[in-house]
DNA sequence: TAGTGGTCTAGACCACCCA
DNA sequence: GGGTGGTCTAGACCACTAT
């Protein structure tokens, strides 16, 4: 485990246990660099980290504050395949609806880089919160970089699986959201109304070597689609 | 402008001007160092900054690649305030439907951390992406932070005026999701039928110093809405 | 003007990828 | 094993905030 991912989990959790408010100060650097005996470069990128994830933000001049999101009960949409709901409680669970290796469409082997006669996993499930229909998914793993996969592996946490047991590391992800009406089809899945609203997510993963391994497509039961990201400047 | 700073825009500029492709190699760190004249961390933060912007990804032990996004026509969801379509040629044009100063409901003035009794600046207005409705937009600014508004400066960028005229800078924004039906006033605005599907986002924005100055709640036109984000691992 | 975070340097060493 | 990115150090100096 290196220095800084150490410490941000320390303090992360110190955050947690004494449930610091939006704004309550944190130690300054000086403080922490004594406190966990480290140079400042590396508790400045602790708080880096602790920053892109949203726990704290930093003022010059000034200090190191707590952050929180004012709302309970939102989906962090960019943690894992959109997952994670914060500190709530929640069950959930999946059935599998179809799993067979394929060849992949012209729109997934663009999006995997793959040739069309090259095999990909399809995974079709729903997914249940709390007993209540959430989402609808489909998705295709690039079948030379995802080996193996059977209903076991896929009724979990697919990425968990892929990190541990095959020991590949997930880099970055590319999503894509657009909003509409269901078909038929969807609506059946979801127990809703034809033409009600859907959000669907589209996400393309790649490996750190940037090797993309999963495009997934995922749509929404609108009544459960409530999501929050923490963004930062970049931007402005 | 800070040496960072700089040399991340000569990178990104040269990455555009050339066309680089998902993929292609960039020079490595050593090699940046020399034609820069800086030292290595100096690299290394430039590098994290482009990363974070989604333009390259790091592979240890490998290189520097230049990542890019699959699809054209998408709205990044993290940059001004939802907007910077994607190279692509587009007119965003806006109708000021109101624009006031008032006291904030309860749900505004606990998201702008306001008394009741203080003011607020109110601006309604709809959007339009080449004619055709984008979006309807309600913004309430703390007008205590943000001092003056007019129509002439709300029918342009208020981020613009914002970090420009008052010399503000923005920090950090917390983004909810929420998909629903339009209802009667909504559909109207946006010329759809009433029960269509609608894409709420409503954004909080906060100063760098962790002031929160505009509580944004923006409906959008579901036929327009296709929105990207690029994502970092940190959550893997 | 004291305190605090941000930038930058020069250099050592480590972890990973690939031929 | 050679090349490449990632971590970490110690220290100098800068920019902003608060009082």
């Amino acid at each position: 485990m290196l220095k800084y991912q150490q410490i941000a989990g320390e303090i992360e959790k110190y955050i947690e246990e004494n449930e610091l408010k939006q704004g309550s100060k944190l130690p300054v650097i000086e403080s922490l660099m004594k406190q966990y005996r480290v140079s400042k470069s590396t508790i400045t990128k602790t708080l880096e980290l602790l920053e892109k994830k949203g726990i704290i933000f930093q003022v010059r001049g000034s200090g190191i504050f707590v952050r929180r999101q004012k709302r309970k009960g939102y989906i962090s949409l960019l943690s894992n395949q959109g997952f994670k709901k914060d500190l709530e409680d929640y069950i959930l669970t999946s059935k599998i609806i179809e799993l067979d290796v394929r060849k992949p469409s012209e729109e997934v082997a663009l999006h995997l880089n793959m040739d069309l006669n090259e095999d990909v996993y399809y995974v079709k499930r729903i997914r249940y919160i709390n007993g209540q229909t959430l989402c609808l998914e489909e998705s295709y793993y690039n079948k030379a970089i995802i080996t193996y996969l059977n209903k076991e592996i896929v009724s979990e946490s697919i990425f968990h699986y892929i990190t541990e047991a095959l020991g590949l590391k997930v880099g970055f992800s590319d999503v894509y959201l657009l909003v509409d009406k269901l078909n038929e089809e969807e609506a059946s899945y979801l127990g809703l109304e034809k033409n009600s609203p859907k959000l669907l997510v589209e996400s393309l993963f790649h490996l750190t070597n940037g090797q993309p391994f999963d495009f997934s497509k995922v749509t929404y039961n609108y009544q459960q689609s409530q999501f929050f990201i923490q963004a930062n400047s970049l931007f402005f």
